[in-house]
DNA sequence: ACGCTTACGCCTAGACCACC
DNA sequence: GGTGGTCTAGGCGTAAGCGT
C-alpha cells in the first residue's frame, strides 16, 4: 500500500516547512539542521517530479500543487498519530496504568482500590504516583501540555490536580475540593493552649502543605485564614511539606495543625487520629480531574475504571 | 548578518548474493 | 539456515556560496 510513498521524513520536513514558511523554523522543530530539511524537500521534489516551493531570497512560497496537497497530508499525519495512540492504548489489554499525585494515590485511591479489584479480577492495575514539578508553574500552556503528554504517554488514565484545562483529552471533574485545618485530637485537649477558636492557632505550630502554591497561587493557610477573617497568625512560620500526605503524617504525630484537603484525611478522621477543629471549609479553584486520551477511553478496562472512580467520588460527595 | 541551497562525505540499516 | 561481504538508499552534518 505504501510502495508509492516517498520517505516519511521528507513528508514531515515538507509539512513542517510549509507550516512555518521557514526551513530554519522547521529544522528547529524537527531537531535537525536547516541543511537536512533542505535536503529532504529537494529529495521529495525529485521523487515526485513536482516543485513544492518557490524560492526567494530569505523567503519561501508554496506552489499551487503543494498548497493543494497540504490539507490531505496533514489529515494523513493526524490519522497516523491517532492510529499510533490507539495501538499504544492496546498494549496489555487487561493491564491498566493509572497516574495520580502521590497524596491522592496514598490517601484516597488506596483505601478504595480493593473494591475495584474485587469487581474486576481480570484487570491488573498499576498505580504510578506522579509529581508535577513546581518548575512547571508559570511556564505556560505549552509546558503544561508537554508535561501532560509525558504523563499520558505511559498511562491509560490520569488523575490530575488542576483546573481541568486539558484540550485534546477526555476530562471529567472527579472531586471538587475544599481546605480546612486538620490536627490531632491531642491538640484540642492541650491544657495550656486549647484549640477553641481560629485565634488560638497563633499558639500552635502551623504545618504547610505546599501543594496549594502550585495551582492556586496563595498558600492554603493564607486562603483559609482570610476566609475565616482571622488576623495575627504568622503564616511564615512552621515546617513545609511537598506533599499533603507528609503534612498529614506530621499532624497525626501531634506536631501542629495543617490546612489541607479533608478528602485526603478521611480514614484518619474515621480512626480518630485526626479531626477538623473548625466548621469552615474553603473551596478551591483547583479540583481533582480524571483525564484520559480519546483512544484509551474506548478500552473496556479504562471505561470500567473510569465508571468506578466517578461512582466512588459521587458517594464521597453525598456522604 | 541572515536564510537558504548545494557539494561533499560520513554513518546506518536493509537488501541481495555467494559461500559454508 | 546461517554468515559475511557488497551495494544502495536514506539521513544528516559541515563548509562554502549566493543574494539581500
Amino acid at each position: 500500500m505504501t510502495a508509492r510513498l516517498p520517505p516519511l521524513n521528507s513528508l514531515k520536513a515538507f509539512e513542517a516547512t510549509a507550516r512555518h514558511r521557514s526551513v530554519k523554523k522547521a529544522a528547529a522543530e524537527l531537531n535537525v539542521t536547516p541543511a537536512a530539511v533542505s535536503h529532504q524537500i529537494k529529495a521529495l521534489e525529485d521523487h515526485l517530479g513536482v516543485q513544492l516551493f518557490r524560492r526567494y531570497n530569505r523567503a519561501l512560497e508554496l506552489t499551487d500543487g503543494a498548497r493543494a496537497c497540504l490539507p490531505k497530508l496533514r489529515e494523513g499525519f493526524d490519522n497516523l498519530v491517532q492510529a499510533v495512540e490507539r495501538l499504544r492504548a492496546y498494549r496489555g489489554a487487561g493491564m491498566l496504568t493509572v497516574s495520580a499525585p502521590p497524596s491522592f494515590a496514598a490517601r484516597w485511591l488506596m483505601p478504595r482500590l480493593h473494591r475495584f479489584l474485587a469487581a474486576h479480577a481480570e484487570i491488573d492495575v498499576r498505580v504510578s504516583a506522579r509529581v508535577r514539578q513546581a518548575a512547571d508553574q508559570g511556564r505556560g500552556a505549552a509546558a503544561e501540555r508537554a508535561t501532560l503528554d509525558d504523563w499520558m504517554a505511559d498511562s491509560d488514565i490520569a488523575i490530575l490536580y488542576g483546573r481541568g484545562e486539558y484540550p485534546g483529552f477526555q476530562v471529567e471533574e472527579l472531586l471538587p475540593l475544599t481546605v480546612t485545618p486538620i490536627c490531632s485530637p491531642k491538640l484540642l485537649a492541650d491544657p495550656r493552649h486549647p484549640l477553641v477558636g481560629p485565634e488560638d492557632l497563633r499558639h500552635h505550630m502551623l504545618l504547610h502543605d505546599d501543594t496549594g502554591d502550585l495551582y492556586d497561587g496563595e498558600s492554603f493557610w493564607e486562603l483559609w485564614l482570610n476566609a475565616a477573617g482571622v488576623s495575627g497568625v504568622d503564616t511564615r512560620r512552621g515546617p513545609h511539606f511537598s506533599h499533603a500526605v507528609l503534612a498529614l503524617e506530621a499532624a497525626i504525630e501531634g506536631l501542629g495543625v495543617v490546612v489541607t484537603l479533608p478528602v485526603l484525611a478521611e480514614a484518619d478522621m474515621h480512626a480518630a487520629r485526626l479531626l477538623t477543629p473548625f466548621a469552615l471549609r474553603v473551596s478551591l479553584i483547583s479540583a481533582y480531574y480524571l483525564v484520559c486520551s480519546e483512544a484509551s477511553a474506548t478500552r473496556p478496562a479504562v471505561a470500567a475504571f473510569r465508571q468506578w472512580l466517578l461512582a466512588e467520588a459521587a458517594k464521597e460527595q453525598k456522604a
